[in-house]
DNA sequence: AGTAAAAACAACAAATAAGTTATAGAAAAA
DNA sequence: TTTTTCTATAACTTATTTGTTGTTTTTACT
């Protein structure tokens, strides 16, 4: 395997990392509705002040939210909504497995009764 | 933020968090091919036996491979190849990102020339 | 049976990352 | 100016995770 082809798959894998921890998922998702400054995603997450600035440090850094100094607060804002289409893809495939374990389970039932 | 909604997202973001390193993805890429066992891909990527073993459980437990033996070795397929529309809406989203830094470098250049 | 090959597993070391506490900085209000 | 509010940063602790080494298991071959 090539080192150039290495090193874009890293970048891609960097860029799923972001997405890798539940608490980023939930400042994104808090800022789904529209920007919001660090104390309201706090409330809505219910995350610790220091922890939400520094999860939208790595959001920033990997260019999903955008940053906006107004006064005494920050505000933060989804740059790119893709992040939504790859978590719809997401929950679309979860739902498929959980379907077919589901169908499985009744099979196995089935299995169970006619024994 | 609900706690239904929090275990929702963490789904999710485990399903990221499976394709958040490089090694996985470099499994699942060399897999893209085809079906392959444990030793080829190892070839493929340079990564150790352990190592690669330990990656593909991985994957096999989040539905993304899976396993069938054959004789004395085991070989892997890719479930579904969501993955790879997941990875090209990201190498879309780096290319564009990419393209917008290096506008901002041509402007910067430009500035540095009319001073 | 005994051996060889392939893959999985266990245990360990090293690296990485998350959350917390405490502190510092910057802007608005008193 | 002093104080207050909001955010960022640093240092630290703890928890996860990766890769490696060594061992075990399973299958095929002699």
């Amino acid at each position: 395997m090539e080192k150039s082809s290495v090193s874009a798959l890293g970048q891609v894998s960097d860029y799923f990392k972001v997405l890798s921890e539940v608490s980023r998922v939930m400042v994104l998702c808090s800022l789904k509705s529209g920007s919001k400054n660090v104390k309201e995603i706090m409330e809505e997450t219910g995350l610790g002040q220091a922890n939400v600035s520094k999860h939208l440090k790595v959001l920033k850094d990997a260019g999903f939210v955008d940053r906006q100094p107004e006064g005494v607060s920050v505000y933060y804002e989804i740059v790119d909504p893709i992040i939504f289409d790859l978590c719809n893809l997401v929950c679309d495939r979860l739902s498929v497995q959980l379907e077919e374990k589901a169908k499985q389970s009744e099979e196995l039932k089935a299995l169970h009764y006619s024994l």
